[in-house]
DNA sequence: CATTGACTACCTACCGTACGGTAGGTATTA
DNA sequence: TAATACCTACCGTACGGTAGGTAGTCAATG
């Protein structure tokens, strides 16, 4: 993959998680990178195709990272929540982006089979990573909470992921916030 | 309001909860009306005014049904909760259907501004609703929870924005009725 | 060492389609 | 007569995508 192909996927990543897939052009991308629509088509063979591979890409960086910290033994259950949150957070002090994946949630049905498949993969991905957290977690004694983690997981998971979009809507940050204090008390 | 404007409006709203309102054109909605496109901007004068109406339309339907439980002497908190969940399981019961509001909210920044400020004032409304529910549910003893209701709206209204997102992404019926049950579980 | 051929990245020009919206007309009703 | 509801025909624009060409890189070859 080279230079030119990664701005691509940047960028359009971007204006996803800021407008949608929908009211994103390859126009629109082109002009951020530099170059013109054509080329754009010459690094992916179409916009669903484009769609499908930043998806793989946004979920493959957290795959790894959250892995990471998974089996991390100088990490925690809090550790890894907190970890967590950070996108979240950064998303939020933005005023415009979301998930990736809460960007597509809405208008998932209108999206080619391929980048459906991807984004709920995504999401299967992050509520058994959750799960995982919250089972160890919970045995180890870090965290108390008297729901089963499967439920639980799909709460904190469907919570940031509706906030960030309610947020956007309000324009008001404290949104996170609060709904980040409710979680952490949860499991206290 | 005539016939065929309703019609417009329940067309038009179904389509923007199925597949977004990019994804939904003028053509679409005339087709399932049994009009031709220039007939719907005969009644309604652009694609914008249309969905600022359906909006504003969905929103005074919640605010009088809402406002009819919470000042209702017969009803107490569970009573007016179960309610406020019922449309959200009706629409987890369809396979494509989301909120209005939280399907605009993944492309709330392509939207004209005034169906930005609609969509912003939804949210407002159902937040500061569920707060009152709550306030009044502890104090009358029925409902039980250690957070501030500010706090606990917010939460209990993005989960169940979110979760709808995530259910139809996932396809998993299951997500709406987990997450219902642990709001339930987190006010007694 | 110079020439060639294959490949890559990018371009201009263009295609068909679909969009939101307009102009202007007809039929019906009050 | 005036207004309403609807129509056909059309406009300009923007979309995703294609065709075909240019300039540069680089390895193989006479």
């Amino acid at each position: 993959m080279n230079e030119t192909a990664v701005k691509i996927l940047d960028v359009g990543q971007e204006l996803i998680q800021t407008r949608g897939f929908t009211a994103m052009s390859l126009q629109d991308i082109a002009a951020q990178v530099g170059i013109k629509k054509p080329s754009v088509i010459h690094h992916f063979p179409s916009k669903a195709n484009l769609g499908v591979a930043l998806i793989q890409r946004y979920r493959d960086t957290f795959a790894s990272q959250l892995d990471a910290i998974r089996t991390n033994p100088d990490k925690n259950a809090w550790d890894a929540l907190e970890f967590y949150f950070s996108p979240y957070l950064q998303f939020a002090a933005t005023p415009e982006k979301v998930c990736l994946c809460g960007a597509l949630s809405g208008e998932v049905t209108a999206l080619p089979e391929q980048m459906r498949m991807e984004v709920k993969q995504f999401m299967e991905d992050h509520q058994k990573w959750l799960k995982t957290i919250l089972r160890t977690g919970r045995k180890n004694g870090e965290l108390k909470f008297n729901e089963t983690p499967a439920r639980l997981s799909r709460m904190i998971f469907n919570t940031l992921q509706g906030t960030l979009l309610v947020k956007r809507s309000t324009d008001d940050m404290s949104q996170l916030k609060d709904v980040i204090k409710v979680i952490t008390h949860m499991l206290k």
